[in-house]
RNA sequence: CGGGACGUAGCGCAGUCCGGUAGCGCACCUGAAUGGGGUUCAGGGGGUCGCGGGUUCAAAUCCCGCCGUCCCGACCA
């Protein structure tokens, strides 16, 4: 392979590599508003996928889906006063409307707390109206100062949950549950291993009670903040009065919890497992587990070769609701395209297995058999294609999710570390570091100041093998909490 | 908002110092051959050189002003 058609290597410069494959696998497109973006077909496939499967969880977790107002008050943003202060300063809002200005300005959602509790305060009478489970996906804006695809965008698409509860034990368990929830996802079906745990107060959701993180590696050795779930306490219900009779007869706020995932996911996607051919997709999010690739020179050749591959199409072939030997497949039939140049563009959108199938194969009722994610070739016979690629699929998914974990395994440290060496490493590419935190602002401060590390989270259960840090990272007093540093997104 | 770079065809760029017919690569269109890892040849279409003003016989090029984009910081899902 030339090497100039080659992508920009990661080691030299991320960022830009990290454009160039989501603008060349056409996963999205800058628009004529700066720091908006369009998805395109490619990159939406992959969200739908991504939607649906989110969507079952939430069904299973017993949540239901509403579709609440773009416009809120300003009013609202400006009850719960940590909350205003976090948004204000990034919100888009509208003054005019047919052509008057209006009495009150209306902010374009950053996010739908303030409106759903003032809804939820209607429909909430009684502890039996409890607890109110709800989901909307959406779409909101917030006024960033710089933006880049996927990632950070002025305007971006999501799911927000918002759900109230009768105690606040309910809610801390609903926060906790639906954390994992994505867990499970971003592992399961992003393949994209996650570390868990609660925020740090100056990183908390702004007028939340606590915020817990899903926090990803990315191939720079940065931390992605991959999804959030929030215990809001009673800070909302308060000031909207969303307040209900309890079992005794008494009158309580009642306790929300809200939590969101969003595009930039797919984002995370592509820094996770992005090569220097470009795009791989794990399976179960491909919205082309398969391609097939005819190979011919005459046109008795290509009849046949064509004709094959639409019975296996029609064999194997579905794109919905996915049975056991089904799979997303298509055949690459352009015309005056090499097969070798198909390849390239194929692996270079990511779609994580490729079918060669040419007059020798059919000669001897067989195929051959492509991994994107290694690019192991390997001949199958035609007679047991569909089990043969569903176990591949389901082992490259696999391989995948075991590849990521060692990567960000190889880049973490969880041994004791001096502030010295802390530095040194922040200045290099970065890591995940495990150490000791004595919870005060002022050394959190001061580290981020320093190294440009931030906390990502107080960790749940992982790096569970390392002893636990006794002292602070910085300032080498007791440590109250074992937190994971790392420079992030 | 501070620091840096850049605006020339859909994309990536050269040309600017030293003013003189608007160029290259990719992509696109037509035709032929080719076809198991990025084909080749021939022909073709596409540009008010970011915008406005100035200097000049003549401006992509020199001068002044403005606008925009990207990168690095502060802010963030």
């Amino acid at each position: 392979m030339a090497d100039d058609k080659k992508l920009t290597p990661r080691a030299e410069d991320f960022s830009a590599w990290y454009n160039e494959v989501v603008l060349k696998a056409e996963l999205a497109d800058y628009s004529p508003v700066r720091g908006c973006m369009v998805i395109r077909p490619n990159g939406y496939g992959i969200w739908e996928r991504m939607q649906r499967a989110l969507d079952d969880k939430f069904k299973a977790t017993g949540h239901q889906n509403a579709y609440f107002p773009l416009f809120i008050p300003e009013s609202f943003l400006h009850r719960e006063a940590q909350h205003v202060e976090g948004f204000a300063p990034e919100t888009a809002v509208v003054t005019h409307g047919g052509g008057k200005k209006l009495e009150e300005p209306l902010v374009v959602r950053p996010t739908s707390e303030t409106i759903i509790y003032a809804m939820f305060a209607k429909w909430v009478q009684s502890y039996r109206d409890l607890p109110l489970l709800v989901n909307q996906w959406a779409n909101v804006v917030r006024w960033e100062m710089r933006t880049r695809l996927f990632l950070r965008t002025l305007e971006f698409l999501w799911q927000e949950g918002h759900t109230a509860h009768a105690t606040h034990d309910e809610a801390e368990a609903e926060t906790r549950r639906m954390l994992g929830v994505y867990r499970d996802f971003m592992e399961g079906w992003m393949a994209m291993p996650v570390v868990t745990g609660r925020k740090s107060d100056s990183e908390r959701f702004a007028g939340a009670l606590r915020t817990y993180s899903c926090e990803a590696m990315m191939q720079d050795n940065k931390a992605l903040q991959a999804g959030t779930s929030h215990n809001l306490g009673q800070n909302f219900a308060k000031v909207f009065d969303l307040k209900f009779q309890t079992e005794s007869g008494g009158m309580d706020f009642a306790w929300n919890t809200s939590w969101g995932v969003s595009t930039r996911l797919i984002g995370g996607l592509v820094m996770t497992h992005g090569d220097d051919i470009g795009l791989r997709i794990p399976p179960l999010l491909a919205p082309t587990e398969m391609v097939i690739v005819p190979i011919y020179r005459t046109d008795e050749e290509r009849a046949a070769v064509l004709e094959a591959a639409d019975r296996i199409v029609q064999r194997l072939g579905a794109w919905e609701n996915r049975e056991p030997g089904r799979l997303r497949v298509r055949v690459d039939a352009r015309e005056g395209i090499k097969p070798g140049a198909k390849y390239f563009e194929w692996e270079l959108r990511g779609v994580p297995v490729r079918m060669e199938l040419g007059p020798r194969d059919l000669a001897s009722n067989q195929a051959v058999l492509v991994r994107r994610d290694t690019r192991e070739k390997r001949p199958v016979s035609l007679d047991t294609l569909g089990e043969d690629v569903a176990e591949l699929l389901s082992r490259i998914q696999g391989d995948m999710l075991v590849a990521a974990r060692e990567r960000r395994e190889q880049n973490s440290i969880r041994e004791r570390i001096t502030y010295d060496r802390f530095r040194e490493v922040m200045d290099g590419p970065g890591a995940f570091v495990y150490a000791g935190w004595c919870g005060s602002a002022e050394c959190e401060a001061a580290i981020k100041e320093e190294t440009k590390a931030t906390i990502r989270v107080l960790p749940d259960e992982e790096f569970r093998s390392a002893e636990a840090p006794t002292h602070c990272l910085k300032c080498g007093r007791d440590a109250v909490a074992e937190a994971i540093w790392a420079k992030a997104y």
